[in-house]
DNA sequence: TGTACATCAGTGAACGCGCGTTCACTGATGTAC
DNA sequence: TGTACATCAGTGAACGCGCGTTCACTGATGTAC
């Protein structure tokens, strides 16, 4: 009946997904078209809409997906507040700010996601809300409700310390930035909580 | 000689790059055509380039207008610890965040300015080290060079969770991520620098 | 095992549209006399 | 003061281009017998 092998098709979409998930992080929603898109994930154009029904509906699985991958990779490597505080610090390195293709989608697609389709916005908030329920049992086990907006408000200036080193043009200032924004991270980390 | 009146051009050269200010933080810069930013201004595409070279150089021009306006409004409304307080609330107000043309043209912005050309990096970086003067005199008239970067830190606090706040589907989740962004703002202002 | 057939993932050209930009033109204005 | 003229801010149609999307077609594959 399937022509091609049952997961032929599944696989060529999985590719199609991450790839979009680079390419909108480094050039942005608008800044990506379907056919670089399709170049990416090694197909031509007119293939896109055997797989998705229009470009928003892959900018809105590409990130489910992007923040679904942020998500288990927290899992696995963030199991304790130790392990919080050196993710911090890969999140504001040198490295990952040089690297948006590879990094997190918030720091990369935020500002555009608010202003996208609703779609697109539900996905995100699903996955936050996935990715801050893992944070808040860990920051507070017996208050996980309460800690999931300190887990938000860390993100926040996360995503803000990155951009804000992404957009200024000034090595040494965007070198500080980042460095002064590992220091206000772990001290929000480590703050008593009232 | 002139035979508009002196003033009759750089006025309406002020008029497209106010209205176009407020367009690119409602729409984003690519989702702002030059024909929409005419129109904004009450004039035809046509005369974009008779004030304009590019796009690229308006965007830079309204980037630094936006920027050297909030600076302005800082310099005389900020003066004092109590009155940088008024302003992170205010900040982080659900108003702000419901009307982005109005707002902090960082929060509105900042993503597509990094992946912006480099005279509207330029401009922003430039528009940046103004604010930031001023607040770091205000946070540490003593050691204004190291409080530049903690007013930067606390910039990039209120952008992130601004921009979060937009981007949550959720208007409670939204509104409760504001409601700590105070909170965590105003520690991290109060904090005993080491 | 070999051949004819049906399927449909993928191709690549084309669609209409809006983009940033150009340009021939208009007409309100200040100047000259 | 009134008229002819020069200027140039602004008009609006058009340019080529890349966008998201559509579609007739191809050809590799699994199935039937």
């Amino acid at each position: 009946m399937a022509r091609y092998g049952e997961q032929h098709k599944q696989a060529t979409r999985r590719r199609i997904i991450e790839a979009a998930g680079r390419r909108l992080k480094q050039d942005g929603i608008d800044g990506s078209g379907v056919s670089v898109l399709m170049d990416d994930a090694g197909l031509t154009n007119g293939a896109f809409y055997s797989h998705f029904e229009s470009k928003d509906e892959l900018v809105a699985t590409a990130v489910a997906a992007q923040l679904h991958d942020q998500c288990e990779r927290l899992r696995t490597q963030v199991r304790t507040r130790a392990q919080l505080e050196q993710m911090v610090r890969e999140y504001l390195s040198v490295e990952h700010r040089d690297n948006p293709a590879d990094g997190c989608p918030s720091a990369a697609l935020l500002e555009e996601i608010g202003r996208s389709t609703n779609a697109t916005k539900r996905a995100y908030t699903d996955g936050m809300l996935d990715i801050t329920d893992h944070l808040a049992r860990l920051l507070a086990p017996k208050d996980p409700q309460s800690a999931r907006t300190q887990a938000l408000s860390l993100f926040a200036l996360l995503v803000g310390t990155m951009q804000l080193s992404r957009a200024l043009r000034d090595r040494k200032l965007a070198d500080a930035v980042l460095e002064h924004g590992i220091h206000d991270a772990l001290a929000m980390l480590n703050r008593r909580r009232r």
